[in-house]
DNA sequence: TACATATGATCAT
DNA sequence: TGATCCTATGTAA
């Protein structure tokens, strides 16, 4: 679940849920105990997202930081939900309870704090929007890592995920393992491009969907049933949905990543 | 019941 | 590069 898309439409409905009225806060299942007293019956006076980075702001100035990480999840359930022990944070009002349960990251911190997490982020496509694109290409240029490792580095764009790098890199045509600062502007623009059209669409559907409306005709009505929002994440063995080859699966920066080996041409 | 896996990131080696 | 942390889910045994 956790990319970019998924924290800033979490940052909204929390919003949306909290911003207002008092919130209780506590942690049935003890470890975030003490810090959640603290800001515990106060207002929420603003929740924001930075990349996957998640921020809310209480009346006294506390900032709860959360970070999902691979399994977490922060999710709204129904008001009889029992209080299991792995739910880190529970918060409620009149209208809405929500549970955190396996963050990477549930801290209370200051606005200080704040600021140095930020300041080890790249470029947000969903906060600067088309206005990135300067400083994503800067990224690019001053980097010779390969593109498929860059995508996950944070600090170079902030947001994306195993997910959307594989298939930014499909929609764009460009071998995973192509060196950063040999892509040329047309490619550095298209992904910045792509990478924030994708981005407000996952936050719109709150799940990733990248496929276009032109290759949906070419799904076989075989495969009709599932899988049918990707081009290449996990369809190692399936056929291209734009040629007749089959996508393939490699390993890079630690992570499975697919591509097509004829439409993302081969770097030399 | 056990194990593999997951849209992440950090720390040790 | 590999081990590790956190939790839930699906599949194998």
């Amino acid at each position: 679940m956790p990319e970019g898309h998924t924290i800033h439409r979490l940052a909204a409905d929390l919003r949306k849920d909290f911003v207002g009225q008092p919130v209780t806060a506590n942690s049935p299942q003890g470890r975030f105990s003490e810090s959640a007293a603290i800001f515990d019956g106060e207002l929420m006076l603003k929740s924001e997202a930075w990349g996957k980075h998640l921020f809310c702001h209480w009346e006294s100035g506390n900032i709860l930081h959360i970070h999902l990480g691979l399994i977490g999840k922060f999710r709204k359930v129904d008001e009889e939900t029992p209080p299991r022990d792995t739910i880190r944070l529970r918060l409620v009002n009149k209208s809405a309870m929500w549970d955190l349960t396996g963050p990477q990251t549930c801290a209370l911190i200051v606005q200080e704090d704040l600021e140095t997490v930020i300041s080890n982020l790249g470029p947000d496509p969903l906060r600067i929007g088309l206005r990135g694109l300067g400083k994503f290409k800067r990224g690019l240029a001053s980097s010779k890592k390969p593109i498929g490792a860059a995508l996950l580095d944070q600090s170079l764009l902030a947001g994306i995920g195993n997910v959307y790098r594989a298939e930014l890199l499909f929609l764009c045509g460009i071998h995973p393992e192509t060196p950063c600062n040999r892509i040329n502007e047309d490619d550095a623009e298209a992904l910045w491009d792509w990478t924030v059209k994708l981005l407000r669409r996952g936050k719109r559907l709150n799940r990733i969907v990248t496929i276009q409306e032109e290759d949906k005709e070419n799904i076989s009505s075989k495969s009709k049933k599932r899988n049918n929002s990707l081009y290449a994440y996990k369809r190692a063995g399936l056929d291209c949905r734009r040629c007749p080859s089959e996508i393939v699966i490699s390993k890079l920066a630690g992570r499975s990543i697919w591509h097509c080996p004829n439409c993302q041409g081969k770097n030399d």
